[in-house]
DNA sequence: GCGTTGACGAGGA
DNA sequence: GTCCTCGCCAACG
């Protein structure tokens, strides 16, 4: 059935994140229960364009709220285009009002 | 099988 | 607040 692996709790949590909302990778990996493997968190990133259903990795930043992970998308400038798109301010390659954006999995996971 | 890398984070200085 | 170091787990050479 589904892989309890490190990977599937990630991607999961990540496809919590609602729209207009952005996490990082440190909360999420401390959401899977572990909070110091936020390196594999993006990591796994790099794979979620081949899981079902897709994972809303343009949602996740590190913890300063900058875009590092643009560049693993089709375009560098594809994961902001979509923040914005979705209503979150983006400048100089850097989530605005982070700290009011920020969603927290623990809180979902938790409830 | 071993060493290095990687979309990061926390702690110490 | 910044800069440096360690750790975390999986994948790659």
């Amino acid at each position: 059935m589904k892989d309890d692996s490190f990977f599937e709790n990630v991607y999961e949590v990540v496809r919590l994140i609602p729209k207009g909302r952005v996490s990082s990778y440190g909360a999420i990996a401390a959401a899977v229960g572990a909070r110091k493997a936020a390196r594999m968190v993006g990591y796994a990133m790099n794979n979620s364009h081949v899981v079902e259903p897709d994972v809303p990795a343009h949602r996740v930043v590190n913890r300063k709220g900058l875009l590092t992970g643009r560049h693993h998308f089709s375009s560098p400038e594809l994961m902001e285009q979509l923040l914005v798109d979705e209503g979150i301010e983006i400048k100089e390659h850097q989530v605005q009002n982070f700290k009011k954006v920020f969603w927290d999995p623990l809180e979902e996971i938790l409830l």
